[in-house]
DNA sequence: ACAAGTGTAAAATGATCATTTTACACTTCA
DNA sequence: TGAAGTGTAAAATGATCATTTTACACTTGT
């Protein structure tokens, strides 16, 4: 593993688990074990960092939702809580902690979240057999709920989440 | 308006706004309009200020969430956006913020959650005339996926919400 | 052999952090 | 009158913040 890789793994893990702001970068390079001179030389900013932590985290979330069915939509999102844990979304966390005024943190999120609601749109339309927007966006507040829920539910939100929209495809079938 | 009333609502649009880390006792002491040494007699510390907040958003919130009907807690919810704005939960953002290493933060999130919880389940047994927590979990994994799908989506994902608990209402009287 | 590149360790930078302290003014009530 | 309570303004505390700098070691390709 190269140090870019080992630096984005560290920061992601720390940024995740104590949060942006709260992470010091003193914490950062200690986990990299990196000096800071490499740290800064490798990601320039600690802004530049977490931009880069959310389109390494981006690329690997969208990844699991290559899927046909509404149905492995979910069931993808039970893996990923089951291997990632359940503490929301790091990218929506992003946005709040800086207040939308970090431009990196702010477009690394708005490109996520379009690629994410296009996924979720081309899910739906695959499954329905033709585009259906107004059960996207029920699909997507489902399994937005799911992931914010889950903070405090548990996995019973994640399944009660698949659940109600096995239903909602259904209606929108008949 | 006292003090102490003055320095939760200041502290309330600084933590929401620009996050409770990011936002410094500097600014909070500015925009309370008060000295550091008032503010401390009355908060005591940083975190047990942002718990001081946090009970006084769930006074307010569980406040407007008292209807008898699962469609009128998401007209409360459009309400509650309308006024305050799209900016995901403040209590599953400062949990998060916290890593939930700090207790009073920790507590006031959890005595929060645990009442919207039950809030939501009393609603839905009134609507449908019995109990149903299988619906239940489900409207709150759309309350939340409203409240965090609005960041991004708008007033859409609210609406959207809106509809998908309707559906699932009408397909449990059944 | 030597220059360029990439790394480390550690100190310095100057700002900002949460919190406490010092010194003083105003009201209230006995 | 005078003590207690509540407030302000401003400085001091000591830690921690992100970032830069200085000085040095190791590899690599020519």
């Amino acid at each position: 593993m190269n140090l870019s890789t080992k630096l984005i793994t560290a920061a992601e893990r720390l940024f995740d688990r104590h949060g942006y702001t709260a992470t010091g970068m003193d914490r950062l390079i200690q986990a990299a074990g990196m000096s800071s001179r490499t740290l800064y030389k490798h990601a320039g900013s600690k802004a530049q960092l977490m931009a880069d932590v959310l389109g390494a985290r981006d690329r690997r979330f969208m990844a699991r939702l290559e899927v046909g069915s509404v149905d492995a939509l979910f069931a993808a999102l039970e893996d990923w809580v089951r291997v990632e844990g359940t503490r929301g979304c790091l990218f929506l966390r992003a946005l709040a902690e800086t207040g939308g005024d970090t431009p990196e943190i702010a477009e690394a999120v708005a490109a996520h979240k379009a690629a994410f609601s296009e996924r979720i749109a081309q899910v739906v339309a695959a499954d329905l057999g033709r585009e259906n927007p107004r059960l996207a966006e029920q699909v997507l507040v489902l399994f937005e709920g799911a992931t914010h829920a889950g903070i405090y539910r548990g996995a019973e939100a994640v399944s009660a989440a698949r659940e109600a929209a096995a239903v909602l495809l259904e209606g929108a079938r008949r």
